[in-house]
DNA sequence: CTACTTTGTGCAAACGTTTGCTCATATTTT
DNA sequence: AAAATATGAGCAAACGTTTGCACAAAGTAG
């Protein structure tokens, strides 16, 4: 049999009440008992039992995170894991664990987050989407349950939300290719269910606009997915449009490896002929031939950030008592551009 | 107030006792009944309280996964998604979470196994881990708490684990360049407290001496982490070893890819001049340039069936409450030499 | 028709905490 | 010195389930 608080108790001589004061440092408790009670905890091993304690208190201490379409790749794409890295590191700061579950269907997901949420398993969640118009957000609405969401939502007047700025890293990468002289700049992954996709493809058409550049329907390629593959674009964009790009901007890094290698494999050579930049800075695209010009999301500072939104959020909730009086907010998080060999020297 | 168990009972004139059976599917209760208290949590939309249900039935439906070194960037490897991915895939498939902790140092590790194991958060934990000598195994041991380790374990007489055959990957890596008539093979990335590599290194050893050429410690070069820089690796090769290679095994693709782009620079064409092989099989490996012969690791299998051990150890443990008839195993999951340009056509 | 088994349900005791009250004692204020 | 306040600790009621036991009603065997 565990050793329980009443183990404690019994063998310090005091009560139950007493020995749950002092492992939350209730300030009423003297320190002669205190210490006698800490002492006692430490010759049995005593450790608390999270459960019974969440049910007490109402707290589980645990964050959950949904992560869309594990069934995908996409889970594979070194974002996910920063990301996570972002949001463990700074949940462990405040004491909470975290909770995943990588659902493969908007049904799954549904039933995750409410599992999670009326379960009482989580405290709040962390959404992982960037899909358009998600169900499962008008869900956590509606109980009024604390999350946020990283990547940008539609309704965005009612939820938390980190997101970098998608629109301005399209621009300013179409700006970088303009500045060195590009006018023909492809743009690839263009993915009308992926809202990244569509915010950077607007910041792309703009920058051309400002630039005097027109925006050619031929130049963009469609992508089912974000990590789909940059090879096969490229093979049938080349079968199928007649003009020639002198610069193409990918969507992720992963899609502008496979875009180079289509390249190279036809006797083009980047930047010579044709320069490439993607998304996200990917740890290869330092080690890629040519390196690759890159944006840096700064995913880690996502999932920070999240995280901090989400517990400020979900302690409100405690001390308010009303949940009307909720603040929203939008936190960018700064991209960086980073400029490698695969755009010129 | 949410909806509880009683509301349910209450309404539908039956015990909160019935209205639990009913959930847990009891053979003993009257369809009619049974049918009756379905209608009536459909309506009052009741979803049970898993914590409260945790506390009763002593199990959280939930496990652990202690993942190594957050702070370091080796989560951000693509293996670990993966991993992920196949521990979630198949939690789900039978109604488990997964409670993920990252943990920075080898003390928060301890704390974190205790707060999951005796804090009663999860029901089993699973380990990724490949150091020598771990001390959570050993407080895992002590309290005889179901666990699996991913990753080779020195103590491996009394623990559950999985891993591929590292050994045999070096062998067959190694095997593969001197087929291909390499007799100068440097071996990178060795890491004496990882035991993949040690294992891998081993293989590499055995292979030369099976084919009656010389193990030399100049083609040697060990490195502190797995994710470490494979180019500047390999630009203190060169700069202090006088043997020339004529193939390069390096213990992980990212590695490969860095020493890639050192040869490149300094006039070595790959796999003209050098053949290069990596292990892991990161998505980017077949379209780099050129295209890395690598090995998959399959991690997505083993995070599945390290998830299957841990389960059949935990039921087992209900089943049985003698914790000496435990059985450990051993499970290798195969590994795939896949052949690409990188070590010749 | 009795005795025994099966079927269906309820009672109440867990599970291990937290926390609002209450109350005695000690300390400070008037 | 009395009154007011602060301090320290205990009682007992939650928190929302599960589950062993009891027991009535119904079915079955002899």
């Amino acid at each position: 049999m565990r050793v329980t608080i009443k183990d404690i108790a019994k063998k310090a001589g005091v009560s139950p009440s007493t020995v749950s004061r002092v492992i939350a440092n209730h300030p009423r408790i003297s320190s002669a008992t205190k210490h006698k009670v800490m002492k006692i905890m430490k010759e049995l091993d005593y450790h608390p039992n999270m459960i019974a304690r969440s049910l007490a208190s109402k707290s589980s201490k645990i964050i959950g995170v949904i992560i869309p379409g594990t069934a995908e790749r996409s889970f594979e794409h070194p974002f996910f894991p920063e990301l996570l890295r972002g949001i463990g590191t700074v949940a462990y700061q405040h004491g909470y664990n975290i909770l995943i579950s990588s659902v493969t269907s908007l049904e799954e997901e549904k039933d995750t987050i409410i599992q999670f949420a009326r379960g009482g398993i989580t405290d709040g969640v962390i959404l992982l989407t960037s899909r358009v118009r998600d169900p499962s957000v008008a869900e956590l609405i509606k109980m009024s349950f604390p999350f946020v969401i990283i990547g940008r939502s539609e309704q965005e007047s009612r939820v938390n939300w980190v997101d970098n700025d998608n629109f301005s890293i399209g621009y300013e990468l179409t700006e970088h290719f303009i500045k060195r002289g590009h006018r023909r700049i492809a743009f690839l992954g263009l993915s009308p269910d992926f809202l990244v996709t569509v915010d950077r493809f607007n910041g792309y058409k703009q920058a051309l606009r400002d630039h005097g550049i027109p925006v050619d329907e031929e130049l963009v390629v469609e992508s089912q997915f974000v990590t789909d593959d940059g090879y096969h674009l490229m093979k049938t964009f080349y079968r199928h449009r007649s003009v020639q790009p002198t610069g193409i901007i990918a969507c992720d890094d992963l899609l502008a490896f496979g875009a180079i290698k289509y390249l190279n494999e036809h006797g083009l050579e980047v930047p010579r002929d044709v320069a490439v930049a993607g998304v996200n800075n990917v740890p290869q695209a330092a080690y890629f031939s040519p390196s690759l010009t890159s944006v840096e999301i700064n995913a880690f500072s996502l999932g920070a950030k999240a995280v901090e939104l989400l517990l400020a959020e979900v302690n409100e909730e405690y001390t308010a008592g009303v949940p009307h009086t909720r603040s929203y907010s939008r936190t960018i998080i700064p991209a960086e551009l980073i400029v490698r060999d695969s755009t010129g020297r």
